[in-house]
RNA sequence: GGUCAGGUAGCUCAGUCGGUACGAGCGUCCGCCUGAAAAGCGGAAGGUCGGCGGUUCGACCCCGCCCCUGACCA
């Protein structure tokens, strides 16, 4: 796991060689059929012969469910010798490995909160919230409609309460979890260099082409996709989509970084070790005793 | 050389007809996160208001000089 542009990917297939295992993806976004570029998927060549799972699933006009996606990587987890996950998707690393139970889902029930939410704004369903479930009420912001929304649907559909904080790390399958920092200016670096890649590799072609996308409400939120998108429509110069996906992608890589950081099992390892699958291996071996 | 506009947070800019800078967006840092998570939300740190002098009880806002930037004129 960390920060997209870390390098990942590639360590991942070195340590699949290196095992004899096979990668299991845990990003969000690369579940999508057709969206290679921007999600910096690699291909075939790259992943050297490696079996890789959990890719190009999902169309893109679905909308993503990290419960559905547990429920296909737990049989994976379950029947791989040696599975390596990786992506940096941190709720989807989480309701992989740990304890995670999602109380399910009511299409129509969310459906009309959603609709009242765009009307009336979260502080009325807040309050509501705060009536039906004043500890979750507690975890949650005001401000924060999308949480009050799925906090009020669970507590509707299923008479009880709503977990508002995450559980503490408990794991349902035992594994070694390895981090790559990336010091910050680099990083950030390695992001406007990525971007710039995907830009000349034909990331707006591939946005062009993608139908359905717009209808994805997941998949058109996607880095770099939003912002051509909005492109596409007139609304951004090209150079101004650019330079939002550099932004974007900063932004959301920091995200990334506090949310592995809580992780206390995370090892982090230095990006450009010079033997960094070496130390990766270490980490591995130094677990098993 | 002259005229005009402008010099306020790291950046782009608001603002006070003289009385502690109300600032905003972006950036930066930090945190949260249970069916959209590449999404969503929150908090914090940043300013000798170009410089010097004057007027005033008091100036970032008034006056003078100077410096810098831009446009125009010559």
């Amino acid at each position: 796991m960390g920060p997209t542009a870390a390098g990942k990917s590639d360590l991942a297939v070195d340590l699949a060689l290196r095992l004899g295992g096979e990668c299991i993806n845990a990003d969000s976004m690369q579940l999508y059929r057709g969206m290679d570029i921007g999600t910096a998927k690699l291909d075939l060549s790259e992943r050297k012969g490696v079996p890789h799972h959990l890719l190009d699933i999902w169309e893109v006009s679905v909308t993503a469910s990290v419960a559905e996606y547990q429920k296909l990587v737990r049989p994976l987890l379950d029947t791989i010798e040696t599975p390596i996950l990786v992506g940096g998707s941190g709720l989807y690393v989480r309701a992989a490995l740990d304890e995670l139970e999602f109380p399910g889902t009511d299409p129509e029930i969310r459906a009309r909160l959603e609709a009242e939410l765009a009307e009336r704004g979260p502080r009325e369903l807040y309050e509501r919230l705060r009536v039906a479930d004043p500890v979750a009420a507690e975890a949650i912001l005001p401000s924060n409609g999308r949480r009050i929304v799925r906090a009020l649907e669970v507590i509707e559909f299923s008479g009880r309460p709503f977990s508002a904080t995450m559980p503490s790390y408990e794991a349902v399958y035992p594994s070694v979890q390895i981090g790559l920092s990336v010091p910050r200016p680099e990083l950030d670096e390695r992001i406007a260099l990525r971007v710039e890649r995907m830009w000349a590799a034909g990331l707006v072609e591939e946005v062009r082409s993608l139908p359905g996308l717009r209808e994805g409400f997941t998949a058109s939120r996607a880095l770099g996709y939003a912002q051509v998108l909005r492109f596409l429509d007139g609304e951004w110069s090209e150079e101004q989509a650019f330079e939002e996906t550099v932004r974007a992608t900063r932004r959301f890589a920091r995200r990334q970084e506090s949310w592995f950081r809580r992780d206390p099992r995370v090892v982090w390892l230095p990006y450009d070790s010079p033997d960094l699958i070496g130390l990766a291996h270490e980490v591995l071996e130094g677990a098993r005793h």
